[in-house]
DNA sequence: AAGGGCCTCAACCGCTATAGA
DNA sequence: CTCTATAGCGGTTGAGGCCCT
């Protein structure tokens, strides 16, 4: 396939940005609406390509974009969604209102690595950079590997749910506490989100997969979790101590914290890891799980305990 | 004051994903 | 199904500002 040429034409100027032409642009899309990138320059007055109108637009002159120094706060959920998601700094922005994904990645390059580094952590990995095995020690593994619990979670996130309860488990892991509140103050039936049950939780991600409710706007297109990090992971490798005890001072969310770290610590291990062995088989839950639907009777309480029962064999 | 090095961040590049003809 | 246009993403670049000598 032959690629578009982008910014190659004759009279198509490049570099720095004019108030003029930042005017020009504003001034156009608040009449038009967003759309049509390709022919919006010459319809705009535009000596420039669509994509660097696009650009200009998405990363400096939207309306709702937040300008300013980054906060802790904002620090914070930057550098615990990278250790999560690593460098999807779409995913990421997402759960920054106002922020946009060069920004993050730009103050993540400029700024947030550099002081890992500082601190000893290596920025990628999110761990001591001296961690690797000087004491002799393997890193903390479940038996069946680290990849299980996202996908685990991802399986259920993805019967019982729409994009939303992404957000609410990433609310979760960053102590984002607003998240939760929001789904249980507009899901109305469900428990409360201190209350200290798995069901709890699930239940909560079914009421939000209920089609009601929305948490927050979201664009992402991230297929979930992923697979290449477990959240027993997150918290016990990608997170420190201090760290996680962090998270733990916001009291509304220990329930639900140390709730969502037993169902991480089932294992680690993959669903077909646990349909496979010989020591225990939950085929028939996974296979009840995939063909549940939002209308049916589902005791959660006890779908979960009988999945604890089974699958504890691995913790 | 000059200039060299470093840092920041807006903008660009190259690529993939997706929609629609 | 194929092709093309468009949108979106992550990595990289480079202009301009700042700091230090």
């Amino acid at each position: 396939m032959v690629r578009t040429p982008c910014c190659k034409e004759e009279g198509i100027k490049k570099g720095a940005w004019t108030p003029e032409e930042d005017q020009k642009l504003t001034a156009y899309l608040q009449l038009h609406g967003e759309g049509g990138w390709r022919t919006l320059p010459e319809k705009a007055g535009l000596k420039r390509c669509g994509k660097s109108c696009r650009l200009r637009w998405a990363n400096y002159l939207r309306p709702d974009i937040k300008r300013g120094e980054f906060t802790p706060e904002e620090e914070d959920t930057i550098i615990k969604l990278h250790a999560l998601k690593g460098n999807k700094w779409a995913a990421i922005a997402t759960c920054l209102a106002g922020r946009t994904d060069n920004e993050i990645k730009n103050y993540w390059n400029t700024n947030l690595k550099k002081r890992l580094k500082q601190k000893g952590i290596d920025p990628t990995a999110h761990k001591p950079i001296n961690s690797t095995d000087q004491t002799g020690s393997e890193p903390k593994h479940h038996k069946l590997g680290s990849s299980g619990s996202a996908r685990l979670l991802n399986r259920v996130a993805s019967k019982y749910s729409v994009d939303s309860n992404r957000d609410l488990l990433t609310g979760i892991i960053i102590g984002n506490s607003t998240n939760i509140a929001d789904v249980s103050q507009s899901s109305g039936d469900v428990d409360s989100p201190t209350k200290n049950s798995t069901s709890t939780l699930l239940n909560q991600m079914a009421a939000a997969s209920s089609g009601f409710i929305s948490i927050q706007n979201n664009t992402s297109t991230s297929p979930g979790f992923s697979d290449n990090c477990s959240f027993s992971d997150g918290f016990t490798e990608f997170f420190s101590n201090d760290e996680i005890s962090g998270m733990y001072t916001n009291v509304d969310n220990v329930g639900l914290m140390e709730e969502l770290k037993d169902i991480l610590s089932y294992g680690g291990a993959d669903l077909g890891d646990i349909k496979d062995s010989p020591e225990v088989n939950v085929t028939d839950d996974m296979d009840f799980l995939d063909s549940w639907n939002k209308d049916d009777d589902l005791d959660l309480e006890k779908f979960v305990s009988s999945l604890d029962s089974k699958i504890g064999v691995f913790v």
